[in-house]
DNA sequence: TCGTAACAATGAAACGATTCAAAGTTTGGA
DNA sequence: TCCAAACTTTGAATCGTTTCATTGTTACGA
């Protein structure tokens, strides 16, 4: 048990040469059926098992891809993940896991490890603007696409979904159910999918001459920070009537805050739209509105588009854009008392 | 960009010879100041990067560590996965992860992978009883620690979480707030989790007389299975008083198909609890009771006994089981007109 | 029976890092 | 100035595969 069985352990254990071993493994037809039958015999009291290290030295190229997203806990990238896995898993690669947890130093060790693997290429949904890294990159000739981020289409392939429009939706109908003081509650707007969603829901509240935009900055993108947000808005008692969160867990941490308060209806004092359509959206205290992303398309695209990347040497990079949808649910119902319009 | 730089060229670049500058990558204080900055400089202008598969071939080792858990999606699985790799990180280890989606075949790709890269272990939150491939693994000297899965501790070391104290400590609950009707549901009983917790609620129920419990199978243990499972509940309209989930996906499936009749209230009507107080819990449409894991611990503590087991020749096993904790919320308050009991 | 084509099996070289015994260099005390 | 000890540097050997030119074997038509 001290050290596993090699192909030499292996060869000589069938009393044929390594290269036949290697024959068995790789080309089973270039080997006489007698032949294969006995290496795979002793392959199997051996216990033998390949050693990838091995391999992947002499191929010079790995099987896996690496993958580093934002954050695993977000319903959203956990989705993209499981997209990505299988539509790998078709084309024979693995794929490994990174979660930077939007930190951009967690994210940066995981780049180095990927590296030093010698991925076959890259998928990252970057923390920041990380440009001169992707650039060093792309000259060290480690094919990468990004994901969730809109690229530079001379330089990179990406998939993305389009979050201007996505902000947009959501604003619009808000704002077509009657409601005019609307608020946008979003992480720091350094995050570009933040940025891109707020921007969207300006251009709409723009449409309205009588409607208002108030931003209000979380603290990061969880549960936990929409709640301190709502808290804060029912401690500061001058409530808007309509809240666009930027990410359904933002959303539905706001919607504990306020319901916790048992004075406020949701959505007959104020609506509450969020974005990502995680499926726990569907079952919130009230049932919350957003805005649905192709999460598979967006995973198994991404891979595609990888894979074009590494066959073609010279590849034309691509920019995929998605466009999400409005999803209705209770908690952007019609107003206390108002008809929409 | 062809070929990227090896060692060698870096020896070149610098005029020093391979083993120099392998000195500075690894034991730096070997190598004098002049020489170190020369190699360092010509690492460098050269971009070179370690290739791991090399490293790893003459280490004979790599520093991965494998795991293997049963659902990415599912929130605990998703909190066990960041404390491990936080853990790991902490030991200059990295995690590959693998979803084996509850399925034998998954699970055993995985296992042959993580085999080729000569992982230095595996963690595993196993599907069924895969004993002889886990006694293979040991044969082979693959240290393995099973994770959410008491272990036979002449074998294995494990961690676990006490899932019949679990089931009792729910049941009980419901028990002592009045509820006689009970109801249990679970995934297919062969998962050992869900056998477990059934199988401690069944203890609670013998120790009232009055009191029922009927059990009802769920395809499976998400949303969506709990929706099918609560629609039919409703269409068949024979209700219990109390229901207990074997997760708390499962129990906002159910919460969700209730509500929406708008005529069964929670926890009036029905009390409803579920399991592993994920994230969400706390914001579903009645706030829900669940039974908190310590899933930090165990993700945790899984890392430091395969340590142990890699660090030792001939390890003694320790099999460490959590006690699990109530966590009472409004789904389970009083019932219509009855005072707890 | 011979020659050749098709098929099988061989084993040395290569991948890129680490190790380690050996050789080379510096330092400082006598 | 010389010697030994301490410090640096060297480069061949090694890890386990895959590759591929070469050698060995078989089959079959002439």
């Amino acid at each position: 048990m001290n050290r596993s069985a090699s192909i030499k352990d292996v060869a000589n254990h069938a009393s044929v040469a390594v290269g036949t071993v290697s024959n068995v493994l790789n080309y089973p037809d270039r080997v006489s059926q007698r032949t294969k039958e006995r290496v795979l015999r002793a392959i199997d009291e051996l216990g033998f098992v390949r050693n990838d290290a091995a391999r992947q030295l002499r191929a010079g190229q790995s099987r896996t891809i690496g993958l580093i997203v934002l954050d695993v806990g977000n319903p959203f990238f956990t989705s993209v993940v499981r997209a990505a896995e299988d539509a790998a898993a078709l084309q024979g690669s693995a794929v490994l896991l990174g979660d930077s947890g939007h930190n951009a130093s967690r994210e940066s060790n995981y780049i180095d490890l990927f590296q030093e693997q010698r991925v076959q290429g890259l998928l990252i949904s970057p923390v920041g603007d990380i440009t001169e890294r992707l650039d060093l990159l792309r000259e060290r000739g480690v094919p990468t696409v990004l994901v969730d981020r809109l690229a530079d289409e001379s330089k990179y392939s990406s998939v993305s979904v389009d979050d201007d429009a996505g902000g947009y939706l959501a604003a619009r109908h808000l704002l077509d159910t009657g409601r005019r003081r609307l608020a946008f509650v979003g992480g720091p707007t350094s995050i570009r999918q933040v940025a891109d969603r707020l921007q969207g829901a300006q251009r709409a509240v723009k449409e309205e001459p009588d409607a208002t935009l108030e931003v209000l900055d979380s603290d990061g993108q969880t549960v936990l920070a929409g709640r301190s947000v709502g808290n804060m808005l029912v401690e500061r008692g001058e409530l808007p009537d309509g809240i666009f969160c930027a990410n359904d867990l933002l959303a539905l941490g706001v919607m504990q805050s306020l319901t916790m308060t048992h004075t406020l209806r949701i959505p007959e004092d104020i609506a509450l739209i969020g974005y990502d359509d995680i499926d726990f959206a569907v079952s919130a205290v009230v049932p919350l509105s957003s805005i649905r992303q192709p999460t598979e398309a967006l995973g198994r695209t991404a891979i595609e588009l990888l894979a074009e990347e590494v066959e073609s040497e010279n590849p034309r990079h691509r920019a995929v854009v998605f466009t999400p949808e409005l999803v209705v649910r209770q908690s952007t119902g019609p107003a206390k008392g108002s008809s929409a319009g």
